[in-house]
DNA sequence: ATCTTGACCTAAT
DNA sequence: CATTAGGCCAAGA
């Protein structure tokens, strides 16, 4: 046994969508802020990839994700139009111009998971 | 099995 | 200041 300590492509995942899942009401995080909590700093492109996959799970507030300039890349992976602008307004977010005004406030940063 | 692309980020030029 | 390059992991052709 001993050998296989590599991590499985779905612990990535899981650990993208618990940080994810941490994400307070009202609050926004970053792809990079994320991959750096589950100790992959470098990899902040496989995190956006986690979302993608997280749709299927209600679980995963993928809305409060943006990237490090918040703005909302990822809207065009939604379903409709500007659902995740929509969803972010709803919780009291102000976006303008596909971006989180007032981002440097909402902006909140996970613990680093062990 | 290899190559390309993708909801990104940081550092270097 | 703007642009380029490199790195990461996963999925599709």
């Amino acid at each position: 046994m001993a050998a296989s300590i590599k991590l499985d492509k779905n612990d990535f995942f899981e650990r993208v969508y618990k940080v994810v899942r941490m994400i307070p009401y009202g609050r926004v995080c970053t792809y990079g802020a994320i991959a750096k909590a589950i100790g992959a700093p470098q990899s902040a492109r496989t995190v956006g990839y986690a979302m993608n996959a997280s749709h299927n799970l209600l679980d995963v507030p993928a809305h409060r994700v943006v990237n490090r300039n918040g703005m909302l890349t990822g809207k065009h992976h939604f379903p409709g139009k500007d659902t995740m602008q929509r969803l972010l307004i709803e919780e009291g977010i102000m976006v303008e111009d596909d971006c989180v005004l007032d981002f440097d406030r909402l902006l909140w940063r996970p613990k680093p998971l062990n």
